[in-house]
DNA sequence: CCTAGAACCTGCGAGC
DNA sequence: TGCTCGCAGGTTCTAG
């Protein structure tokens, strides 16, 4: 469910309420929302007992808890429904409390991980020299990172032979944009979602990057989008980004640039939105 | 190597 | 009321 802005809402909140607390306790609730760890649920909550956690960091959807004096992390992916929740401990267990971690301190919250669909979970890697988990070093780096290279990825979509939407949701090309994000862009930038990223000219791609990151920015700004209570921060509250979606979920709606109706298509299994009349299809299809 | 599509889950609202 | 269907913000694996 989340992307970008959300990810770094939630990122935020474990930088405040969560960061250099020591766990005591690690309790698995759902097998499935410990990723890729062979040696079990068990062995996975007994490596966390004891270890203090660092500054939580994100790349793109991703975020990780270093545990300090360690050279392992804590990674976590919210797939389409997760939430990573600071609760007091008398607070009643979530109907899909996946994981909980207690603390060695008298703060009386506990951290939880809670996950509907179950397509996101919880991890332990070791961190790479640069400070990333090695598990998500082909995630490229995202719009709002400083380091990213807007020259390359203009170089990576004209050697593509794909749409331009399919390359936004790439996360080894651009990560964190999924695909709310990339329908919001894309009318601010007045694309077609099916448009080939081998015509783009610099200029586009470089205008298309800007309406990526003003996107977000505003919505990170506001608290992320939220449409139900699947969506929220770490202290179970709602964003407000959804007031302001321009195309994302607007079927029938007016355009807000020129009151055509907006449309709905589906699309690789979900949903595109966009205006068609400034965001033409594109004469050939790829 | 590259790209498109299916699979992985649970729950909700619409329509019958 | 209760059933089925379609849909939901993501990633990864596989087939072609």
């Amino acid at each position: 469910m989340p992307e970008l802005p959300e990810v770094e809402v939630v990122r935020r909140g474990l930088e405040r309420w969560v960061a250099h607390r020591t766990v005591a306790e690690a309790e698995v609730l759902h097998p499935r929302a410990v990723r890729r760890h062979l040696a079990g649920a068990d062995d996975f909550a007994h490596r966390l007992r004891g270890h203090r956690i660092g500054t939580p960091s994100r790349r793109g959807k991703y975020l990780w808890l270093p545990l300090e004096d360690t050279d392992q992390s804590i990674l976590a992916h919210l797939g389409m429904s997760g939430q990573l929740l600071v609760q007091p401990h008398e607070a009643p267990d979530e109907k899909h409390l996946r994981i909980r971690v207690r603390f060695a301190d008298d703060l009386q919250t506990e951290l939880r991980f809670v996950d509907q669909r179950t397509f996101g979970g919880l991890s332990l890697h070791d961190t790479t020299p640069d400070g990333l988990p090695d598990v998500i070093a082909h995630i490229a780096r995202d719009p709002l990172d400083p380091l990213f290279d807007d020259e390359a990825f203009h170089q990576a979509l004209r050697r593509k032979r794909t749409t331009i939407k399919r390359a936004l949701l790439d996360q080894s090309l651009i990560s964190g944009v999924g695909n709310i994000y990339a329908d919001e862009a894309l009318w601010r930038a007045r694309l077609h979602y099916e448009r080939p990223t081998a015509t783009f000219t610099r200029p586009r791609t470089f205008q298309l990057l800007g309406h990526v990151r003003d996107v977000m920015n505003a919505a990170l700004s506001v608290g992320g989008t939220s449409f139900d209570s699947l969506y929220v921060n770490v202290n179970g509250e709602s964003g407000y980004f959804d007031r302001s979606l321009d195309a994302y979920g607007r079927t029938g709606l007016p355009c807000r640039r020129c009151a055509t109706p907006m449309r709905r298509r589906p699309w690789m299994n979900r949903s595109s939105y966009y205006c068609p009349k400034c965001q033409r299809a594109p004469r050939v299809m790829p």
